[in-house]
DNA sequence: GCCGAGGAATGATTTTTGTCAATATTGGAA
DNA sequence: TTCCAATATTGACAAAAATCATTCCTCGGC
């Protein structure tokens, strides 16, 4: 990963040199700014990903540059933090009212200042990438329609549905009558056994389609489908979607391109869960998990865990018990916590 | 299965209406001629499974009519039998030269012919199965080609390939260069652990494409292919299957489609693995194995039906000799023979 | 704060599978 | 034919995982 562009806006000049020299030694990378105008004009020729800003300033203060960088795109997600002098309630408020994402108060600590940046970081990140995801799953496949007056409706009439944690989507055998496109949320796909036991196929996040396969085939649900937390999905009806897909070869080769991975996955489940140890199989889980989360946190049923894995609740149990003693997660009211991803990557067999 | 259609062409009156006696009675369909000329004609305009013919008779004997319908691409594939009152070695080896195959002896016995029907039968259904197949493929996608010129070299440029059993056609890690259709014999798609142990994901025979996921994902070989037996494939060379994909819409949706169900099987394949036990999962991969050879016998190494399976070698001779004990299969010589299907396919768990 | 339900964690035990070693069989090659 | 190398089979044992029973938490509602 990059270095974190990091703009400080802050007049006083031995204040602001002692922020680049702190921030520098912690490896981001500094652009500073001497006052509130020279400041909006770096933010938006160059948007770093996050601004330390004085409230103070000559000229244009640090609420007017909140404002103007709220307003413009470019700028409006950047986290954006206050530095003050004084403590004073209102102040804070104000910042905070305008947008502002924290405040730090001077004479800071260095400690703590680093760790509201990497907090804020931390966060806007996972919402970029989420967004990143989103856009581009759309984008990439959907879009694709521009030009193809009659599909835009694709993206225009689509009907978004809400589904709270554990409400079905849909079931082995019915009748598929949409795509399915997660917007916000977590839902597995999974097949059920004669014997009633489930197997999650495949954890779509935001940005994932799915559904498709039993739609191309146009034959009824070999799977279900069931929000695995608060879910939102965009319901893409079936016709249209076929009709793009006849109108428009490039829509066409991404899904085959989208379907061969999908295939190579389900080739590298095939091997893992033919050869791999439940412990093995657990931790690879537990990170997959994180990585559809962007977080290190997970908070899963114990239960669907196992229909991951492929194995007995208890035994996951087990070795997420095992994982804790060797000090590789952390589990906190039953919300596991990867504590060393490393470690989890790499055990043996 | 309709009743099979015998074309009996015989002077001797006696003789041939003996011969549909017992073949009705058996249950065939059975057409007859009283000479060598009217045999020719009725094969021709309403070719059988299988002729039965004798040698010797006035106008146009057997060689004749052997030599005719062995000329025409209509009926050159139907089992023809002689039939032939001595034993004289050199008609024999006449008949068989022209193409017969097989010959009785008058007086035969009802048994005998009977035996020597079905065999030929048999034989002659597998042949024609495989051929289908083989056909079915290659038109059902190639020859969509037809009409776009440049494209034609796909069927006729063909170059074609001969693997002896355990020979490799591509590893993991190669660059792909061809899409792969099996003319004729078995080849195994597999992928590699860590550990070096191997998970077949597919057998392919007669009429299976394979190697296409990676080419389309443009990217190397994530699996390994290896001859189970002698085998003969068709390499197409990439570019051409790429630009056929371009050009012809059908084509792509009809690889559309055979994507969509590669991805339903390996998830069937999931669950299973998941969940079934080692038991049940021989008895599943046996059963495939004899619908892939289109008999109940199947020659298979032990390793290569543990890797199908997922399993240890050990493991899985443990249960075929159960299944011998149950009497569901019977084993000689290493070749597995299903007794049982209906139980094997019914196992619990 | 108390309670109850759902979920998580342990324990004891059985069942299933894998591993390693020894023995038997078989199809070819000389 | 005889023998060899590759396969197949069996046995004994160890390891992994499933099952069933029980206990422990924790969170939300009162």
């Amino acid at each position: 990963m990059d270095k974190k562009q990091i703009l400080v806006i802050e007049d006083n000049m031995e204040v602001r040199e002692n922020l680049e020299e702190i921030l520098e030694l912690y490896g981001y990378a500094v652009e500073s700014a001497e006052d509130g105008t020279v400041g909006v004009e770096k933010a938006l020729s160059n948007p770093p990903d996050l601004i330390l800003c004085d409230v103070m300033m000559p000229k244009l203060d640090g609420f007017g540059v909140l404002n103007i960088l709220s307003k413009k795109s470019k700028t409006a997600d950047i986290p954006f933090i206050f530095l003050t002098a004084k403590a004073e309630k209102s102040d804070f408020r104000r910042g905070m009212n305008l947008g502002a994402d924290d405040y730090i108060t001077k004479p800071f600590y260095k400690d703590e200042l680093l760790a509201v940046l990497e907090t804020r970081l931390k966060k806007s990140d996972r919402i970029k990438k989420r967004f990143d995801r989103t856009e581009q799953g759309l984008t990439a496949f959907i879009n694709e329609a521009k030009g193809y007056e009659e599909l835009q409706k694709l993206s225009l009439e689509r009907k978004t549905k809400r589904f709270k944690r554990r409400e079905t989507l849909f079931e082995e055998g019915d009748y598929p009558r949409y795509l399915y496109f997660v917007n916000y949320g977590k839902v597995k796909v999974f097949k059920t056994n004669d014997d009633g036991k489930e197997y999650i196929i495949n954890v779509c996040r935001e940005g994932d389609f799915f559904g498709h396969v039993d739609l191309i085939k146009d034959s009824r649900y070999t799977e279900s489908a069931a929000a695995l937390e608060e879910s939102e999905v965009s319901l893409i009806p079936k016709d249209d979607f076929l009709a793009l897909l006849n109108a428009n070869r490039d829509v066409a080769s991404q899904l085959i391109k989208m379907l061969a991975d999908n295939i190579t996955e389900k080739e590298e489940q095939l091997l893992n869960l033919a050869y791999n140890s439940v412990r093995k199989r657990v931790a690879d889980a537990v990170i997959l998990l994180s990585k559809k989360t962007d977080s290190p946190e997970i908070n899963i049923l114990r239960d669907d865990l196992a229909r991951i894995v492929g194995t007995a609740k208890e035994s996951v149990i087990r070795m997420l018990t095992e994982f804790k003693e060797d000090g590789y997660i952390e589990i906190k009211d039953g919300t596991i916590k990867i504590k060393n991803e490393e470690k989890l990557r790499n055990l043996p067999g």
